[in-house]
DNA sequence: GACTTGACTTGTATCCAGGGGG
DNA sequence: CCCCCTGGATACAAGTCAAGTC
């Protein structure tokens, strides 16, 4: 059994990480039709327990049948290798063409391009498929309009260098449309190129350096495993076949023995103690004396200062004078290894002209201007007061109420809407709602026929009577005009003047201002959506039923209001009321309504920098530091429970392993009128494929399902042979659609990891993993003697790993190959100048060697030169490497929710990197509690 | 019901090439 | 030759709102 330490085992390549979301979604949805029609059948099963007891039993005399579904899927993954070989045979052949004096990067790189035009060509595939869910009508309707837009952007993004495998790209494109059936192989061809290709990378790194060779591999993250397995050592060979006979004995009850952990107490003001890091000086917080003035002539005071004139007060220049000298460090910093030699200096031209210019039109000090620019109104140390313990979230909660949506402005009568060809003069309503959907007809949703039905449905019920009557057909209806019309009218904000924009900025802040804020507890703090979410059509991710269905506008008398009853009541707008006003303060939020498409509550609450959600942040990672602690005696646990006698536990124990593992999410129930996802919980057997060998692996387990917001989640997984064997034993006698772990939901999961640690939830592991991953990932790919920005990419490195740990998928960047080729370039003329530099160098040494000082200084010169240049060449190498490694991945989830910051905050005090350079404003306001408190030496 | 997580869209700042003027 | 300005491309930040968890 090997467990993939998740640092040093890069050789495996877990698919997953390739695919862009498009071709998942729709590849998995093709591939997995079959399971819409079991999907009622599985919910309920899911929910009868008792009943499904009884059918195991049933099952166990009816022979082996289990999925001819998954003997299909064999079939079409045998017909895909073949696919898969003669792409590999392109690939070398595109290899062979490439011809530069770096022989193994230049193959690196043609696998990586034919990597990426795989991919989009599976992209327009799946364009293509979607066209074919429409119903015909449909298509008649919107094939010239959607479909010729899209070959021809399509066109656009493939670099004009590989015609060839353009036209063949568009061969197949015609073919596809042609043969409905061969689409799913080829789908199931495009993962297995991804496989491929990244195979390829994989053999030609290997003849690298290390750099380069670490560059091209994809990162497998597990976990935190490796120590663990070898101290499990011996005991994981026992094996224990499970008989039918025992297996007869499996209890239901809930009895099992839970090896409890220790609970470990723990809150935060324990943590209180822990070694405060000094201030970086642009963070503090207002000195004691600030302290008195109430906050509010505080803020106005401060801006006026800096925005009226040179007198301050005494504390504004206190602030000043701390925070000048770290940002100006910073900003030399960022020049020295930014912009040398001639840049450098035009650079440094420009921006002193710039700040020449512009403290001449409004501040006389370039300080001033500094300041002003990102003046922070006050920074309220929340975390170095003590919490509340007692539930309350606030004392007092006074703000504006939220921001409606601007009322509906009616077409101007030049706008046409047409039906059957004939003018038609919709009532507003139902114009409007016409608006949403032509805005959208340039939308993959429109070509959806779920979509159409919902819209048209929810359109009709908007229709006068006499509209009803006449507008029965979608088809009929040609939005163009009115489409037309909102894109002229969204070209013209584009092309708004200077004046313009600045108009409409300064009302902006104007409203932000005002609705912006609220004051808790004595603090003003910044609100995170104020504004009522405007009328639209519902866009559901993947195949969501309701997808299409329209969001009423909301108005005053559908909002509850929530603020304290001695501060200043919202007033609602004029005419309306609110539906009710109340004061809670056991919760967060300020306003809420319920969104009528799936009847949920939506909240307004605050902003992330905030007390209430800074806190709550804290306390999840000292959660999961805690779990830290008591890991090794979970994971003691849930490896004994893989024994158990009760299938129930061992469900359980395994589906345990699969979050701790994978960082799988816990995976609720859902209803039927949601779009079909799954977690760990919620698995089905057909999310499932159990190999004895694969790939020179033993005991593989192959999942494949989609996750949240339909993102598909691909892996290969070795995993311990019992849970192999466990994992055989739940899928006995089931269907594709029947859920693996039929004795366990998440409540019940949850229940008890509390019990093993309190506090302890699913998601924590997630949490956990993610955090514990980045800290070994940095100080394994830190090198502290490494420049800056080498160090940074160590770091998005880390951070990299994380996110493909926890499956955070992004769609490739548009233009992502053409910026790709235009940095090559760059790359290229920079390599040349190296080589023109380094001549140059070689004869003044010559020169030097028997020559005068003159000589000599020159000689210095040019190799002063040669070094600026090759360092230049380094960071601009090694930004094509981060963004190629970066294209598909997304790491802004992960940094913002999974990664304790504190980890990259002491990394970033340790090695002498600017925290600017990790975390951008928003982020850094909303990790403030861990920039100023976590030292260099903090640790998870 | 309350709150976090997450991908996507929209808005904005920055970079950079190219042209005109001093 | 240098500087400035401009517009377009691009990258990044902010905002949006759906979809999870508990």
């Amino acid at each position: 059994m090997s467990v993939e330490n998740p640092a040093s085992d890069n050789d495996c390549d877990s698919g997953k990480v390739n695919g862009n979301k498009n071709e998942h979604v729709n590849g998995i949805h093709n591939g997995y039709s079959s399971s819409e029609k079991h999907k009622s059948s599985h919910k309920s099963s899911s929910k009868d327990k008792h009943r499904d007891k009884d059918r195991d039993r049933d099952h166990k005399s009816s022979s082996k049948h289990s999925s001819s579904s998954n003997r299909d899927k064999d079939k079409d993954r045998h017909s895909s290798s073949k696919n898969h070989s003669s792409s590999h045979k392109s690939s070398s052949k595109d290899k062979e063409r490439d011809r530069d004096r770096d022989k193994h990067k230049e193959k690196d790189r043609s696998d990586k391009e034919k990597d990426r035009s795989d991919k989009e060509k599976d992209r327009h595939r799946s364009d293509k498929d979607r066209h074919r869910d429409k119903d015909k009508s449909d298509r008649e309707k919107h094939k010239s309009n959607d479909g010729e837009k899209k070959s021809s952007s399509s066109k656009e993004n493939s670099s004009s260098t590989k015609d060839k495998e353009h036209k063949s790209k568009d061969r197949d494109k015609e073919r596809d449309e042609k043969e409905r059936h061969k689409s799913d192989k080829d789908r199931h061809r495009s993962d297995k190129d991804k496989h491929s290709s990244s195979k390829d990378k994989h053999s030609s790194s290997k003849l690298k350096d290390k750099h380069n060779s670490e560059k091209h591999e994809k990162i497998k993250i597990e976990p935190d495993f490796d120590d663990y397995s070898t101290k499990q050592g011996p005991s994981l060979e026992i094996e224990v076949e499970i008989k039918p006979e025992v297996k007869e004995e499996i209890d239901d009850g809930y009895g099992g023995a839970n090896t409890t952990v220790s609970s470990c107490d723990y809150s935060m003001s324990q943590f209180k103690d822990e070694p405060l890091s000094e201030l970086p000086p642009d963070e503090e917080s207002p000195s004691e004396g600030e302290e008195d003035i109430p906050l509010l002539e505080r803020m106005a005071s401060k801006k006026r200062a800096a925005s009226e004139s040179e007198e301050e007060t005494p504390l504004l220049q206190r602030k000043k004078s701390k925070k000048k000298p770290k940002k100006e460090i910073y900003d030399d910093d960022d020049e020295e290894e930014e912009a040398p030699s001639k840049k450098k200096k035009k650079a440094e031209k420009r921006k002193s002209n710039k700040s020449i210019k512009t403290e001449a039109d409004e501040n006389p000090s370039p300080i001033k201007r500094k300041k002003k620019d990102e003046e922070e109104p006050e920074v309220w140390k929340w975390w170095e007061e003590s919490k509340k313990e007692d539930g309350t979230k606030w004392h007092f909660l006074e703000h504006k109420g939220p921001l409606f949506a601007p009322a509906y402005e009616p077409l101007p009568d030049t706008v046409k809407f047409r039906y059957d060809g004939k003018v038609v003069k919709l009532s507003q309503d139902s114009e409007e709602v016409a608006g949403f959907y032509a805005r959208m007809l340039d939308h993959d949703y429109t070509t959806k026929s779920t979509f159409n039905n919902n819209f048209f449905g929810d359109w009709r019920k908007v229709m006068t009577h006499e509209e009803t009557k006449l507008i029965k057909d979608l088809s009929k209806c040609d939005f163009k005009e009115m489409q037309a019309y909102f894109q002229s009218l969204s070209e013209k904000n584009k092309n708004r003047t200077k004046e313009e924009k600045a108009a409409l900025k300064a009302k902006n802040e104007e409203i932000q201002k005002e609705y912006g804020f609220c004051i808790i507890d004595g603090h003003k703090e910044k609100i995170g959506n104020f504004r009522i979410e405007p009328p639209g059509l519902f866009r559901g991710r993947g195949e969501h039923p309701k997808m299409g269905m329209l969001k009423r506008r909301v108005m005053p008398e559908d909002v509850l209001i929530n603020c304290s009853k001695d501060s200043k009541i919202p007033k609602p707008p004029a005419g309306h009321k609110w539906k009710e006003v109340r004061h809670d303060n056991t919760v967060t939020w300020l306003a809420s309504w319920t969104e009528n498409v799936q009847s949920q509550a939506k909240y307004v609450m605050l902003n992330p920098s905030s007390k209430l959600k800074g806190e709550k942040d804290w306390q999840k990672y000292e959660t999961a530091r805690h779990l830290h602690k008591s890991i090794d005696k979970i994971r003691d646990t849930y490896r004994a429970d893989w024994k158990a006698k009760e299938m129930r536990v061992r469900q359980r124990a395994v589906a345990l392993y699969f979050i701790d593992r994978l960082a799988l999410r816990a995976g609720n129930e859902k209803d039927d009128d949601q779009a079909d996802t799954v977690g760990c919980c919620s698995l089905r057997v057909e999310h499932i494929e159990l190999h004895k060998e694969k790939d020179g692996k033993e005991y593989v387990v192959v999942f494949d399902f989609l996750g949240k917001d339909s993102i598909r989640y691909y892996n290969e997984v070795p995993v311990e042979k019992r849970v192999f064997k466990n994992l055989e034993i739940f899928m006995e006698h089931k269907k594709g659609s029947d859920d693996l772990f039929d004795r366990l939901n998440t409540q019940t999961l949850n229940e008890h990891l509390k019990d093993l640690m309190p506090g302890l939830t699913a998601k924590v592991f997630r949490t956990y993993n993610a955090s514990i991953t980045l800290q070994k990932q940095l100080e394994e790919l830190t090198d502290p003697d490494a420049s800056i920005p080498e160090k940074i990419l160590a770091y998005n490195r880390a951070n990299r790993a994380v996110a493909i740990l926890c499956n955070h998928q992004r769609a490739v960047p548009k233009g992502h190959s053409k910026s790709m080729e235009a940095l090559k370039e760059k790359i290229q003329t920079k390599r040349d100048q190296v080589d023109e530099a380094e001549a140059d160098y070689r004869d003044a040494t010559k020169a030097a060697k028997r020559g005068s000082v003159k000589e000599k200084l020159a000689c210095d010169k040019k190799k002063k030169a040669l070094e600026r240049l090759k360092e230049q060449l380094k960071k601009l190498e090694l930004q094509e490497t981060d963004r190629d490694e970066n294209k598909t991945i997304a790491l802004g989830t992960s940094k913002l929710n999974y990664l304790d910051p504190r980890i990259s905050v002491s990394w970033c005090k340790k090695h002498g990197v600017p925290i600017e350079k990790i975390y951008n404003k928003t982020q850094r306001d909303k990790f403030r509690w861990a920039i100023d408190m976590a030292g260099p030496d903090y640790v998870f």
